[in-house]
DNA sequence: CGACAGTTTGAAAAAATTCAACGGAAGTGG
DNA sequence: CCACTTCCGTTGAATTTTTTCAAACTGTCG
């Protein structure tokens, strides 16, 4: 495995003071008009924190305005599985919406600042906006094709395809938020990252060293840099998006 | 493999005409409100034709009145997944609200009634009708469970775990709908079910055969006989629900 | 310093897939 | 109505992929 030279630096901004939304994600669910109808909360949370745990009453939607997050499910007979990584920007908490209370666990992986929208009054203000209603509904909408655009992923791609996409996947997110696309931090662990790829996570690390030694990625434990992205696209089974 | 002694009887009303749903679904998305508002088309469809395709302009949203559909994403270099089957009762579509063109294909598995709810005015009619709105995000939300809980099956069970779970689960749902749920058609082919389950339809066919073996179930081809739904319920590892 | 969670790697085992063959049912066209 | 083709489903054997088990290593945190 070939070591990383570089000294680390930070990629994301850490500081929660000095934070401003590199891209304003114009068709997002965006809280920020929320702020005049409803009392959102501002939440500081620590990396392991739960924002929600399943079962407890559902009672905000929540929404990440810095960080990032892991979605757990959970089955009754203790059977976990990571459905998903949120990262800043994005919406979380509306899957348990016409539930009582949460269906899954959420928990943060990193230092993260959430805006909580407590949820009678985010929906009748969504309600009483039209354009906040409809970004509700294309948000969801929006959830729903991400995770059936995933559950292509896990039925027709190896272990290493699906590592290649996942990486590939996480490196968009991140241009899209105005972050380096080639050198970031995976913020969860080899386990949670086996656990949304339904791998183990020594398949994962497998994985990572054959990237690795075809040349199209650089790892040093969490962080990672993308050597050769259209190689790494083509191990995907992806046309490589050239940026 | 045991043999089927019963001869087959039709477990589905398959005449459109004198069909009437047997349950109500107090929760569900319910076009029968909408009728007054927006100006649903009603269309017969037979097996293996598209309700829609992916990549053609999305113009309306499709409510099952009878029969039931695959749904199947597409990846650009050709790689197919059936996400889900839906049975009378259900909405499909939403997934593409918010993109101009559909982003799956949805395929009828039998003979089937559809709704076509045309959408721009299903969504002004949602607006003007709270109840409506509220119900069509239900849905959506829904939705996102249903796909999480499957992924969270996909990436813990084993190959013999999934046939069961997906075997009970439309077991559950028949009944839902008024149906035997111990004796019912599968209406869909060994490859959908294995495509669903992300698995090869050999495979498919081999668990079925263990099963079988194990005394949970009939099988003769597409008709199904659950024999012992607690053998079965243990084996996919979910707690036996007894009925 | 020592414990520990997280990661990597190897070797053996298990699970699922692939390839191949076969049989039955349904549909087609003469 | 029959012959023929095709699709669907099942089964076996070999192969591949992934998992399991074990061990070692590394950085972090008390």
């Amino acid at each position: 495995m070939t070591a990383l030279h570089s000294a680390f630096v930070p990629l994301h901004a850490h500081s929660l003071a000095h934070f401003s939304a590199p891209v304003p994600q114009q068709n997002a669910f965006d809280p920020e008009i929320l702020c005049a109808h409803v009392e959102v909360q501002r939440r500081r949370v620590e990396a392991g924190q739960y924002l929600y745990r399943a079962g407890q009453p559902f009672r905000a939607l929540f929404f990440i305005k810095l960080g990032s997050v892991k979605l757990c499910e959970l089955a009754e007979d203790g059977r976990e599985h990571i459905s998903g990584f949120r990262l800043q920007g994005e919406l979380v908490g509306a899957e348990s919406i016409g539930c009582g209370s949460y269906t899954c666990d959420v928990i943060a992986l990193e230092t993260s600042e959430i805006w909580e929208l407590p949820y009678p009054p985010v929906l009748t203000a969504c309600a009483r906006i039209p354009e906040m209603q409809l970004r509700l509904i294309h948000a969801l909408a929006q959830d729903i094709r991400r995770d059936r655009a995933w559950m292509l992923a896990l039925g027709t791609l190896s272990a290493e395809q699906r590592v290649a996409t996942f990486l590939l996947d996480l490196a968009a997110r991140y241009q899209a938020l105005g972050y380096s696309s080639s050198h970031f931090i995976l913020r969860m662990c080899r386990t949670d990252i086996a656990s949304y790829l339904a791998l183990k996570h020594e398949t994962v690390s497998r994985a990572l060293g054959a990237l690795i030694d075809a040349g199209c990625i650089e790892v040093r434990r969490r962080e990672l840099r993308i050597l050769d992205r259209a190689a790494l696209g083509r191990i995907a089974g992806m046309s490589a998006q050239t940026h």
